[in-house]
DNA sequence: TATTTTCGTGCAAACGATTGCATTAGTGGT
DNA sequence: ACCACTAATGCAATCGTTTGCACGAAAATA
């Protein structure tokens, strides 16, 4: 049915391990031979068949990817597709096509990564999230599988992979920005506090206060559970507050914008009764009324780095120990915060 | 290295095939030797090699994607993470994972697309856009490869299978909603003219407009490439008309937030001076200022039908002949059209 | 008891490539 | 003219499964 190396073998009056070492583009070929073959492929339209051939030589030229499992929810975040997006260049430029597998539990996930892993299915993985004690990292750690992880995975990150973005930083430089212009009663909010992005920027938040001599009130800082309230509540805690913040640095650009839609419906006008500032850039901050003034983390770079890594682990070029890579990022000063002409 | 079918067949001290067949679950071995099978597998932690698996048994158990070669602009729409959200949850319903290839030019998804199919390294594909005159459908459908056209394609359309939304009658709906809003003036902002989608719901937009007798201008229908202005210049362009409009449908809701962000620029206000309504009902309709009424097309259903099908057709289930599935939608009333209580 | 069925298992040949080693032919050195 | 050596190709084993067929033992039938 299929057509074979061994019809190729045969048209071009060779053996079918001549075919593949042509396939292969082997120096032990003699030219001639080696354009007769590649005739006869052409003729045929031979397709080398991936399984036969990943078998026989232990590599598949796929990654896999591992998404958190509440994908309902995570996916809607432009930030996996841009993540993808950056995956996805890299891999293709270098010859790697991507395979996923989602489940609906994290067990359903850890279940999908085990046997992609020991199924042999993919040469690689890259992890798009990081949680605490997690058991997809720890398993691939324990069997020695080439992964890389994008953002700061939490345990023992010294021995694994990955690439992030300096959200301390970018937490305390957007504060302090916000400071710059003027505002003292800067509030946080942020989406679920046990993911590591959350952490690291309320920190930088609080770091900055601290430095320009701010008090930090425990009741700025408001988390959100962002998909099913789109921060309305966390929104309406703060203006209900004695003071009430006149800035608020924003997690997430998704949020911000319900953050601002919430603001709009109470008759709040941003950014002259209230600054906002978030974080990702996302394509969406651009068109929001006002633009949003974002911190520009390059996701695609994120993700087309983390591959770049992981592509050299598995060509073994990488140290056995753990390299972290931290994409650079700035601020994208658009309307959301005033401060600038219109 | 690896843990082979035949280290569990000889830990349970039975031949290889028994293995298999218990692997397969057959009735033709006892329950007695199952477990005892079963245990071993357990014990050596063995997963199956996909590829042997494949290679015997000439299947995948993957779905390919297609997608638009522009990947760089289209990934960014939620649009498309929402459709493999879909695909991926029916996929993994039914055992199937996901395997997706890039290509910067068309040719280069081509190249991936015939690779993918004659390398036989998935079961059937799903193609996320419809072009006019499209090598990759045509490729498909000449090799009797699975797939499914997630969109209306453009040619024979009546033997392929296609899973769409029915954007004339939308378009339609969505007018005479204006118009018992008490709007005469209505405009449409659309995408590139020569996609399906554009088209049917331009179309849906004039029947409308003729049946409830008002005039068709010309000058009120523009379109603008989405990703590059944003639409800001389509807005302009109908703002300086001798009678400008006072509503607008927006083919997208993407770009009806850069419609509106636009107009707040201009300090028009929507809904008083411009009524906006549009499509797909992204989640960031809901968080936009004001929320956008929009047409929900159900998105994630676009996906899990369309893999349904095309699961319909790997097991030889479906019909030789194309099948169509068409999604419901509905309007979700928000309050960029005004006409409801704030 | 002899004969046929049924049941449970094993043997060995695919599946379509890759690759170490053997083989052949050609070249140059002496 | 012989040998050694290199260059080009072929042979056959291997990768880890699946599956048609054969086989023996036990159960059912005569």
């Amino acid at each position: 049915m299929q057509v074979t190396i061994k019809d190729v073998a045969r048209e071009a009056n060779v053996a079918p391990s001549t075919v593949s070492r042509v396939i292969a583009n082997s120096p032990r070929i003699s030219q001639k031979t080696k354009e007769r073959v590649r005739q006869a492929m052409e003729e045929l339209g031979y397709y080398p068949n991936v399984h036969a051939r990943s078998l026989a030589n232990r590599t598949t030229q796929a990654i896999g990817l591992v998404m958190p499992s509440a994908a309902t929810k995570t996916l809607q975040n432009p930030f996996f597709s841009e993540v993808i997006r950056g995956i996805s260049t890299k891999a293709h430029q270098n010859g790697y096509s991507l395979y996923m597998t989602t489940g609906v539990s994290e067990e359903e996930v850890y279940e999908g990564v085990v046997s992609m892993v020991q199924g042999r299915r993919v040469d690689g993985v890259v992890v798009l999230y990081s949680r605490t004690d997690d058991k997809v990292v720890q398993f691939l750690q324990d069997s020695k599988f080439p992964f890389v992880v994008v953002g700061k995975p939490f345990s023992d990150s010294s021995h694994v992979t990955y690439v992030d973005t300096d959200n301390y930083l970018a937490g305390r430089e957007v504060t302090k920005y916000l400071h710059q212009l003027g505002h003292e009663c800067i509030a946080f909010v942020g989406g679920s506090q046990d993911l590591a992005v959350t952490q690291e920027r309320v920190g930088g938040y609080k770091t900055a206060l601290m430095e320009e001599g701010i008090p930090i009130h425990d009741s700025y800082i408001v988390s959100a559970p962002f998909m099913t309230t789109g921060g309305a509540d966390a929104v309406k805690r703060l203006m209900s507050l004695e003071h009430p913040p006149t800035a608020v640095v924003v997690s997430d650009d998704m949020m911000a914008l319900g953050v601002m839609s919430t603001l709009n419906e109470m008759e709040i006008s941003v950014p002259d009764q209230m600054a906002v500032v978030s974080f990702n850039n996302l394509f969406i901050a651009e068109f929001s009324s006002p633009p949003l003034t974002s911190v520009e983390i390059n996701i695609f770079g994120l993700g087309f780095e983390a591959t770049n890594c992981l592509i050299e682990q598995i060509n073994e070029e990488a140290t056995p120990y753990g390299k972290r890579v931290i994409v650079p990022h700035y601020l994208v000063v658009r309307q959301s915060c005033g401060g600038t002409a219109k």
